[in-house]
DNA sequence: TTGAAAGCGCTAACAT
DNA sequence: ATGTTAGCGCTTTCAA
């Protein structure tokens, strides 16, 4: 029985046009060789069996991959879903294909880096989970590869972030300002790039401002998990004498919380001021409107594809210790007021 | 000059280890032929040059195809996100690759789809643009895939998708039930099979309750575009008679018209009374909550992927007339209420 | 228990 | 202007 789905081959090609497969790689190439009339039947007999080029094979012999490798934690965060299509537009636009692998742990993680330079990627856009495999690691060193958001040290390549810590100061800051003390922070695992130098942003607007940060309250936990955040903001709204003032350090934890404070009929900024990481459509409507840190994602998410993909097109060794920072800004709405009393 | 990157084949293993390249590929596969000896000897060496085995390679010989192409529209949708997630997860744990290519037009959706069989993946999943030009068709019927969401008649293959009749139907009969009759209907253009379906709901409604559509308001666009949301309902604002009901039909336009309301400060209930499309987390908050269409998305998408990859690893054909509806359904929340006056 | 050789589909160097 | 051949890295006969 004939088999389903037999694709055609350039042999196939040759032999019912009648001429070399050499012929007939050459027709579909536009060699200047190649008379018209031979051109023109090689490629009607192409057309006519669906001939398509084995990608493989063209790669087998030289050609450069087109396969762009894109790693992330998560994609229904707000976050990641733009740097997904930012980055797809780039490749798309550049000739090369996107390949998406999300991966939360450092097995998963390990288990597609080796799967992705199997298949010959051109190169990887990672954002690396917190603590890498020495596996993954070596791994990378010798791949072509970018760092996206988080930055792990051991790592000899590019990097391209936002500045989290001024950020996070700056939010910080405007509730200090405002008259409050008892201020939560809610972020990820300090074990991450972002995650630490978001806290010590936090930590620094009490410095900078010669406040004590004795009646500050710090939870962290799991980036990309709704969950925690949750639990987190229920803990928080539990305690006796509850924050007056919240500032989150991950867009997961920023949907998280909302969601609680609406569950929970406790409204801002009557009842807490909140500022809340990165800048969902959706948080322009919340309440009376999200006080936000900004984050300009997409332009990150383009410049760095855009970097990668021109040094690899320009065969340029992509492990120099670049980085860019994209600057975030912190964008007031109804949800922060000062402190009453 | 030492070329960058250059990585390992098997005959640098088996150069090292003293052995032929035969026995490194029997060696590393744990080829019960091989002793145990050499088996540690060639693996150590693997490792220490950091082997990665060519998948390139290993597919011309036969082995199968791990890539999944996934085609969307769109990224940023919700909707589409929620795919994206579902089925990376899906071809993870099942051993493949995803692939994701945004195509929103019939150019670009060709060119993917060259790529994509070119690439020789294992199959393709496809949300299709409107009017894919015949070359794709083509192309797809000679090659494993499915259709997920929008469906394309003339593609010979299996379908998953959710009533969308049925569910614009149940949401509009809730608004003329209500006593509305001035009722607007923003969707996708008709031309889909989704958008079809859905204004065939819309006008059923009207039919099985009875009453004539005189006073309901159609307009029809692109999919996956906020703009065209934004304008239409800035549009209907802006009449004379605005309706006094509205019900939508894509995501996108959904969050553009909760955006207008919300800068223009019109609120539902009580200027207009909203039936939303789709299920974001945020609906539930906007306002006093939105009333949507709930679609069962994730669900959809895991069993469309399971599906597929069942088939595709048992070799079957994937181009049955198999077709699977998930069931949406009116969630009511605080945005609908009855006509005043 | 291991090695040599063929071949997957393609392109490029080398004939004619 | 076209055909022949070699070889990309791997697996899989077939031989030893």
């Amino acid at each position: 029985m004939k088999q389903p789905y037999k694709l055609a081959t350039a042999r196939d090609v040759a032999d019912k046009a009648e001429v070399s497969v050499s012929t007939v790689g050459r027709a579909l190439a536009d060699d200047p060789r190649i008379s018209a009339k031979t051109k023109s039947r090689v490629k009607e007999v192409a057309t006519q069996l669906g001939y398509v080029g084995n990608l493989l094979a063209r790669q087998m012999r030289g050609a450069k991959s087109n396969l762009i490798g894109l790693m992330l934690p998560d994609i229904r965060n707000h976050f990641y879903a733009t740097i997904a299509e930012a980055l797809s537009e780039c490749c798309s636009s550049n000739g090369y294909q996107l390949a998406l692998s999300i991966a939360n742990d450092p097995e998963t993680e390990a288990r597609h880096v080796t799967e992705l330079i199997s298949a010959r990627a051109a190169g990887i856009v990672i954002v690396p989970t917190a603590n890498p495999k020495r596996e993954t690691q070596d791994l990378l060193n010798n791949f072509p590869h970018v760092q996206l958001l988080r930055r792990i040290e051991a790592y000899n390549s590019a990097w391209f972030g936002i500045n989290d810590e001024d950020c996070l100061c700056e939010g910080t800051k405007h509730l200090l300002s405002l008259g409050h003390r008892r201020i939560a922070y809610i972020g990820g695992s300090r074990e991450l790039s972002t995650g630490k130098a978001r806290w010590k942003g936090f930590r620094r607007a009490f410095t900078e401002m010669g406040i004590e940060p004795d009646h500050a309250i710090e939870i962290f936990g799991p980036p990309s998990s709704t969950r925690f955040g949750a639990d987190a903001m229920n803990d928080l709204l539990n305690r006796p004498e509850p924050p007056t003032a919240l500032i989150t350090g991950t867009i997961r934890v920023t949907q998280a919380i909302l969601e609680i404070l609406h569950q929970r009929g406790i409204s801002a900024p009557d009842d807490i001021s909140i500022v809340g990481f990165g800048d969902a459509p959706e948080f322009k409507w919340w309440g009376q409107g999200l006080t936000t840190l900004c984050m300009p994602i997409e332009d990150l998410a383009t410049t760095c594809g855009l970097w990668f993909l021109f040094h690899l097109d320009a065969e340029k060794p992509t492990h120099l210790q670049h980085s860019s920072l994209a600057r975030a800004t912190l964008t007031i709405r109804g949800s922060t007021a000062p402190l009453a009393g």
